[in-house]
DNA sequence: AAATACAGCAACCGCTGTTAG
DNA sequence: TCTAACAGCGGTTGCTGTATT
């Protein structure tokens, strides 16, 4: 449309706000209420324009915002719409009382897609790809030698899987190690989209689906329940993998048809009689949560933000007596 | 201790849809 | 019906504090 901003107009204070400044739009809307944003700061005596003023109230000064750190079920809550609406930061906020769009997209921005991509699953799409793993940091954990590799290459593209296969027996140091993986990844960041949901590293999620229903969490870590077994064999997939809001072919599917119906849905942490939040966020004692770090001690490193960010009450487990962490290893 | 890199977040930019005259 | 202003949105920028070298 060719209309210049209205803050280009001389005078106007751009930048951070002043306690002074807050103090006088919030005062001013205390009296007026909000909107009018144009006359707004000519009447509160404000050198800024009324968009500042309107974006200053709305993402900081409101009342009912909530501030500080994501809550674990808030956090859910933001992967699982994203899932469905994508960047549609307003229709997220507006199902996460007391958050705002901006907040939410700068939290997702900052956390949820950084540790997406360190974990595998495609941001955009939330799906794994194990093309954005670092595969070698996996390798060099415990829980993942060998032979475990060996018995899931009915699961992963076979060519990852040699190669894999190569790090591991490799005796090179880990950073030679990086750097053979990433001299012959054969799926480069770089793809486009389409051949990135068409990749053959794309997880048949369905074949693992049952194997993550059922998680148990030791040390930080989850595993399935079965993880040993009666027979003694271990369970054979990485722990990122046992995400089952990752895995789960379904759960797109059962949250869209939730958030189509706008007048029921609410988030879990507000009366949740019109949305059963147990069917799509699975509770840690059942099985893992989505997209979790601290399920994700792929290479035993996590930041204590996110150590932190699960450690309320909503994350607490049931650790049978008879389970013991050599037991996994 | 200083320099540099990085992470987090508030604020801005530019665009689109809506509304009022 | 047209036009300009308003309101809202998503993407981006740049500042600040912290971590690392």
């Amino acid at each position: 449309m060719g209309r210049s901003p209205c803050c280009d107009k001389a005078g106007l204070k751009k930048g951070p706000w002043t306690q002074e400044e807050d103090a006088k739009l919030t005062q001013y809307i205390q009296i007026h209420g909000p909107g009018n944003w144009r006359t707004l700061p000519k009447n509160a005596g404000l050198q800024r324009c009324g968009k500042s003023c309107r974006l200053r109230w709305t993402n900081y000064l409101r009342p009912d915002i909530k501030r500080g750190r994501f809550s674990f079920e808030e956090e859910e809550t933001i992967i699982q719409l994203h899932s469905v609406l994508g960047n549609k930061w307003s229709a997220i906020a507006a199902r996460l009382p007391g958050r705002t769009d901006n907040e939410i997209k700068n939290y997702w921005n900052t956390h949820i897609r950084k540790r997406l991509l360190k974990n595998g699953i495609d941001p955009v799409t939330h799906r794994p790809r194990l093309d954005l793993l670092d595969l070698s940091s996996i390798l060099q954990s415990a829980s993942f030698n060998l032979s475990n590799l060996l018995n899931i290459q009915t699961l992963v593209n076979p060519q990852v899987l040699r190669l894999a296969t190569l790090l591991a027996s490799s005796s090179s140091s880990n950073q030679e190690n990086k750097e053979l993986f990433l001299n012959n990844n054969p799926y480069p960041m770089n793809q486009n989209s389409s051949e990135q949901t068409t990749t053959p590293s794309l997880i048949p999620t369905d074949q693992i689906w049952n194997q993550a229903t059922h998680m148990q969490v030791n040390n930080g870590q989850y595993f399935p329940d079965n993880l040993v077994n009666l027979n003694g064999q271990e369970n054979l997939l990485p722990p990122y993998l046992m995400d089952n809001s990752i895995i789960n072919p379904n759960y797109s599917e059962q949250i869209t048809s939730q958030v189509s119906d706008n007048s029921s849905f609410h988030p879990s942490n507000s009366d949740n009689n019109n949305l059963d939040m147990g069917s799509i966020f699975p509770t840690p004692i059942s099985s893992s949560t989505p997209l979790d770090s601290s399920s994700m001690f792929i290479n035993g490193s996590t930041t204590e933000d996110e150590i932190e960010s699960y450690s309320g009450n909503n994350f607490s487990f049931e650790i049978p007596e008879s389970l013991e962490f050599d037991d996994f290893m």
